[in-house]
DNA sequence: GTCCCGTTGCAGCC
DNA sequence: GGCTGCAACGGGAC
């Protein structure tokens, strides 16, 4: 007699009913039982730099989930398991007597050692693996084996694809699912090791409920952001499958926007509507499948074609090439592992002395802090990450990103340019940080790569094209729309000044509301009913300057994040700095310290709350690793008087 | 060795 | 809106 299949699906980034080859997978079975799970590690929750967005819109993926499971079974629903699925996993196979687990493929390196251990797990315990791949166009292990190593060009994946088998039409969701099983379970709850608590500036509470196996009602119900103990989200992006369902069709609705869509002259500056799809964060959490977003564009570009000859645009600036970028960036952290999303060790990425370099750590190699090699990039750094660098087109990007969780491509890149080789010369890894933190579409790989890609250390070596925080902006929105949604005390100056408002008279300046001040701590003037904005905290073109030649310099250079000058620190006799030392700061590069050594200081990436763009915070929020105080008219840093610089 | 190209620069000129 | 010079990179095709 044959045993009928038990069966524990475990959703993880596919978080949809429609186009799952994991779940059909699961159903051909034909189980008698069958688990939708999550596994919500608490050791994840606590330690992963995510802020109150992601975990919303994770939330909203899973109660939308959560709903459909139910109308396909009413007895159905998404068992979420608040434990390591490393722990959990072997109990519920005990428990519950599982026979099979079934689960997409993920190819993120931390998730391929999870993988690895749990199906470990599942051989010892007698239990059949069946994982499935449906997160990529193309399985990244097979775009890189094809390839011949990490996928670097979007040529290379092209060429690669062409050698692949087609990409698979999306499968229709489930009609119906097996009933789940009996959920009651004997099971000794294994509580996480002490917890790192790495958002603990968006937690409001320290939750006990949160810390049993099924949840404070034992219903193995999706947690609440309240229970998480984390402020409440500020986005107006919402996850969940059947949003971003209605998203797509609207979107196919219009075949002219799809078939001629083309990134580089989509508006960084549109809001209500944006420009793209932003479609992103539903690809992240899988509440969208790629092959559907795929085939339901490229079908509507061919039949636009037949109508409207040579008028569709092309890969890789069209809509389906921006999937082929998002594959590449897969290819490389497939091959990479690791090391894709650091520079240390990352053979790839090019060795540049930037400011506040990581300190990583002796055992996992993973950067756990960096090192104030300079104050004044630190609080740069600061003021880049609160929206107050006293550049409007920058700052109202990062307060875009830090309250709704997104921002058009091509303002990704202003930001990014600016924070590394077009302005502060700052460590890539120390913007890819924040990123993590406060993007609802952050992907490990994708991010990693575009910040080197940015910041010129991989896949883009053109680093003489910089981009103007004030000529970029002004070519997508002469009047400054923008700037006067996410800047609104700039709101009554003219267009003029809009993006260089220190340019304009003091006078007008009253008369238009808000004065250009300071530093970005000042709050008011004299108690008048006057706001203030700060001044921009550099000359522009002066570091412009700056960093091209010392990105010059790094290229002649010509080493590597694996080249072993770089991890014994004699990467510092191949710089002639000319004097540009450790405690030099203000201008030029700082000569960095990587590895063993360690700066005067250390900085650590904290979250700030995130709030409503009329109450956001100046830098202070963000807890100035250096300690600064106001002193008369100088920063007092830790005992240290840095003069303050002025334009 | 040379040439051409690379999803998304800028300023000045016409 | 399109062109060129800027001072100039790396990889691949030939």
């Amino acid at each position: 007699m044959t045993v009928k299949p038990r069966v524990l699906y475990w959703f993880r980034t596919d978080l949809r009913l429609h186009d799952s080859p994991g779940l059909k997978a699961a159903l051909d079975l034909y189980p008698e039982v069958l688990y939708p799970i999550w596994t919500w590690d608490p050791q994840y929750v606590y330690n992963t730099r995510v802020g109150p967005n992601r975990w919303q819109f994770l939330i909203d993926c899973q109660n939308d989930l959560s709903t459909n499971i139910t109308k396909l079974n009413s007895k159905s629903k998404l068992f979420v398991l608040r434990e390591a699925p490393q722990t959990v996993l072997p109990k519920l196979f005990k428990a519950w007597r599982i026979t099979h687990l079934v689960f997409e493929k993920d190819t993120d390196a931390y998730a391929r050692d999870r993988d690895h251990e749990v199906t470990n797990l599942a051989k010892k315990a007698g239990i059949t693996i069946i994982c499935r791949q449906g997160r990529n166009l193309y399985d990244p292990d097979e775009l890189v084996d094809i390839n011949g190593g990490p996928t670097m060009t979007i040529a290379q994946v092209q060429s690669a694809a062409k050698k692949l088998p087609a990409v698979p039409r999306p499968l229709p969701a489930p009609l119906s699912l097996p009933d789940p099983g009996d959920t009651s379970f004997e099971i000794d709850h294994s509580l996480p090791e002490p917890l790192l608590d790495r958002n603990a500036g968006y937690r409001n509470s320290k939750d006990s409920s949160y810390m049993s196996i099924a949840g404070p009602n034992g219903d193995f119900a999706v947690p609440t952001l309240k229970e998480l103990g984390i402020t409440p989200a500020t986005t107006p992006h919402r996850g969940g499958e059947s949003i971003a369902l209605k998203n797509l069709a609207d979107l196919i609705s219009d075949p002219n926007y799809i078939a001629t869509f083309s990134k580089p002259e989509s508006a960084p500056t549109a809001f209500s509507p944006q420009s793209t799809t932003l479609l992103s964060p539903h690809l992240h959490f899988g509440s969208l499948s790629i092959r559907k977003f795929y085939w339901d564009t490229e079908d509507t570009i061919v039949s636009f074609s037949k109508r409207h000859k040579g008028k569709a645009t092309v890969p890789p600036t069209n809509l389906t090439g921006q999937l082929l970028f998002r594959d590449m960036y897969f290819g490389a952290q497939a091959s990479l592992g690791h090391k894709f999303g650091r520079m240390l060790d990352n053979p790839k990425c090019r060795f540049i002395p930037w400011h506040l370099p990581s300190i990583y750590d002796d055992k996992t190699a993973y950067p756990t802090k960096y090192s104030i090699d300079s104050v004044e990039a630190d609080i740069w750094f600061k003021r880049w990450q609160s929206g107050t660098t006293g550049f409007p087109w920058i700052d109202g990007l990062m307060r875009q990103l830090r309250t709704e969780g997104w921002i058009h491509h091509l303002g990704r890149h202003a930001v990014a340019c600016f924070l590394t080789r077009g302005g502060c010369y700052i460590d890539w890894e120390r913007g890819a940080e924040v990123f993590e933190m406060w993007l609802l579409d952050h992907e490990v790989a994708c991010n990693a790569g575009n910040w080197q890609w940015l910041s010129a250390t991989a896949f883009f070596s053109q680093y003489f094209r910089i981009y103007s925080p004030i000529t970029f902006p002004a070519k997508w929105d002469k009047n400054g729309d923008f700037v006067r949604k996410y800047v609104p005390e700039l709101g009554k100056y003219p267009a003029k000044y809009i993006y260089e408002p220190w340019k304009a008279p003091i006078a007008d300046q009253k008369s238009w509301g808000c004065v250009i001040k300071g530093d970005g701590l000042d709050s008011d003037v004299n108690g008048l009913d006057i706001k203030v904005y700060p001044k921009p905290m550099f000359d522009f073109s002066e570091r412009r300057k700056i960093c091209l030649d010392a990105m010059k310099k790094a290229y002649s250079v010509h080493i590597f994040g694996d080249n072993p000058e770089v991890k014994d620190g004699s990467w510092q006799e191949l710089f002639d700095n000319e004097g540009e030392g450790v405690t030099k700061g203000p201008v030029g590069p700082g000569a960095a310290v990587h590895g063993s050594a360690v700066g005067s200081f250390t900085g650590e990436i904290t979250g700030g709350d995130a709030t409503s763009i009329s109450e956001l915070r100046p830098p202070e929020d963000l807890k100035l690793t250096a300690g600064r105080k106001r002193v008369g008219g100088q920063m007092k840093l830790d005992g240290m008087i840095q003069k303050k610089r002025r334009l």
